[in-house]
DNA sequence: TTGTAGGCGTTATCAT
DNA sequence: ATGATAACGCCTACAA
């Protein structure tokens, strides 16, 4: 930080003028004399000048910051999303910043601080905590921050949702595994409280019902999307209520879980039990059996979720609804039918 | 950006005193007077003050930014890193800024925005990007900033190389191969041009000279980290040299894709071919079988790097050699022994 | 122990 | 079309 920077006024200096009229061809404001201009951006190539982001937006009250909050950025989810959106905001001119969303031992949230002080524009919150502590996030939130959320949102203003449709999803995916002849179909929740999972499950008991099969409780287990939670509601389910067919598993990774239990427990797939997963992670294609999933547009949404976060920054209006992306069945070997891809729209 | 923000000098006002004393008791400099500070806290915590830090660097020269840039998030092993290091940064007071290293179509590196218009104060490059293009990163970035890098490093002041001690680790990996009886080992490496597949190759080929085997070109495949290339480079070797009977692969996601390749191959594993991996992604505990791989701590390397990092900032003196964090031999049973966790040290 | 003056690098506002 | 002047919110240095 110490060594000596160019300034605005070293630029103007060069081109014999006045710092005013560098700081309009930086910005494209007001009308500056061709000639001018020219000699302004020479002046600036030959210095190799960069405007001091401190100083700009102490004056402009501006800071192009976006922050990100999220819990566990080492799952592929999340990190895509984070991928999708950093992309879309630096094309657009925005600096993305990272926090977790822990609590100070005061209880002060951590990323106030970032908020604050660093002044962010907007916050796109991408939280997956296997508690409900997400819920609690936007009391830390001041109302007139423009937030972009997935998965739970607090329905007010500034606030807009992005993500898929979960739920006409899972029920997809199960009526895939009806259409195939399956009627006893295991279903493994994420963690109960979670906006997802019951979106997701929601989709699945309405499959069944609207099939005809009665939805029975002792067919779902629940999870907190690891595999080894996907491991143990199989054995779990198993040991319940066995017989079973098929299985859809909320999302991969507790899938990929489940096909090493079942594996363990004697049972093929998708011969004895077709399994079916969500999200569809690079590795899926791999499993053993290479898994049939419901394709999650992870990097759309953290792109779309970008775009959307800047246009609430820019003044436009909230969309009515939440947003969704489209997701698709993406048919490989663990359900037994022929591999293939299925938009759902 | 528009909502009135209280100003240090609403502090002073209410605290009946100078900004100045307000400013001393917010950094901690200088003394005050016992009951004059608890005046100026009280009316902090009154008025929810948060200093803006924009004015603080640009009047104290100091940014507590530290950009981080890598290419591929979602790959686990960098987002991996990247929470340590932010978790770490965090702890510090620092923010973290990430970037990709991406060239805007003028070849101005993108990355540049970060450091010289935020003042960053310090780079983690955490790159890992296909090509050598991270051999390039460095010619962008100014002599005296310093940097932490994983992976490559160029020999210069203020650069700080963590990581883990690659050719060692695979070493060990080959070495267990080798002390359960096998002498035709296959090996799939990453991209030739990349530091980490030199190194781990090296590892792999001191172990067979060691044992006494002549370790033999036709035996190594190159992948790219991508479970489809582990994929295509199981069945080139299959093709090409048969009659392996164990199978080293530089990452779990090739190895991945190297099991599914021997399993539609009729290979059994680990009765036909061994395989050991590296990495150890949580999900390789799942794979069919559970892979037994080295263990990287990809975490610890991230918080570790980002303690470097700032220990650099703070004028430090930095390590004179790299920083290796230890790994160890997570034994599961694609390799057919008996599993265990062995150190490597 | 506390206050005053000046400046950090930029943009906003109002002249010219 | 360009320039002068005054902020922006804070910190450093020095004075009291």
């Amino acid at each position: 930080m110490n060594r000596k920077k160019t300034t605005i006024e070293d630029v103007a200096a060069r081109a014999g003028i006045s710092r005013q009229t560098v700081s309009r061809v930086l910005n494209d404001r007001g009308v500056v004399a061709r000639e001018t201009r020219a000699r302004v951006l020479a002046a600036i190539k030959a210095l190799d000048y960069r405007p001091n982001a401190s100083a700009r937006s102490l004056a402009s009250r501006r800071t192009y910051l976006l922050g990100i909050l999220t819990a566990d950025l080492s799952d592929y989810t999340h990190a895509r999303i984070l991928e999708g959106a950093e992309t879309a905001a630096r094309e657009h001119g925005y600096l993305m910043f990272i926090s977790g969303a822990e609590r100070s031992l005061t209880g002060e949230p951590l990323h106030s601080r970032l908020l604050s002080q660093h002044q962010a524009e907007g916050l796109f919150i991408i939280y997956h905590g296997a508690d409900c502590d997400s819920y609690l996030i936007f009391d830390d939130i001041p109302r007139d921050l423009p937030v972009v959320t997935i998965g739970y949102a607090q329905d007010r203003e500034n606030v807009v949702k992005v993500g898929i449709a979960n739920s006409q999803a899972a029920r997809w995916a199960t009526e895939h595994l009806l259409r195939l002849g399956h009627r006893r179909i295991a279903h493994i929740t994420g963690p109960q409280e979670m906006y997802e999972s019951q979106e997701r499950r929601l989709g699945y008991v309405e499959a069944l019902r609207q099939a005809g099969v009665v939805p029975e409780d002792c067919w779902v287990a629940v999870g907190d999307w690891s595999s080894a939670s996907g491991y143990r509601a199989v054995l779990e389910l198993l040991d319940r209520s066995p017989g079973f067919t098929a299985l859809f598993a909320q999302n991969d990774r507790m899938a990929l879980g489940a096909l090493q239990a079942l594996r363990k427990s004697g049972l093929q797939v998708p011969q004895d039990v077709a399994v079916v997963g969500f999200d569809d992670i690079p590795l899926a294609a791999y499993f053993a059996p290479p898994l049939t999933t419901v394709h999650h547009p992870f990097y759309e949404v953290g792109s779309r979720g970008a775009g959307l976060l800047i246009d609430l920054i820019d003044g436009l209006p909230a969309p009515s609804a939440p947003v969704h992306l489209e997701t698709e069945l993406v048919i490989r070997c663990s359900c037994g039918a022929r591999s293939k891809s299925v938009p759902m729209h």
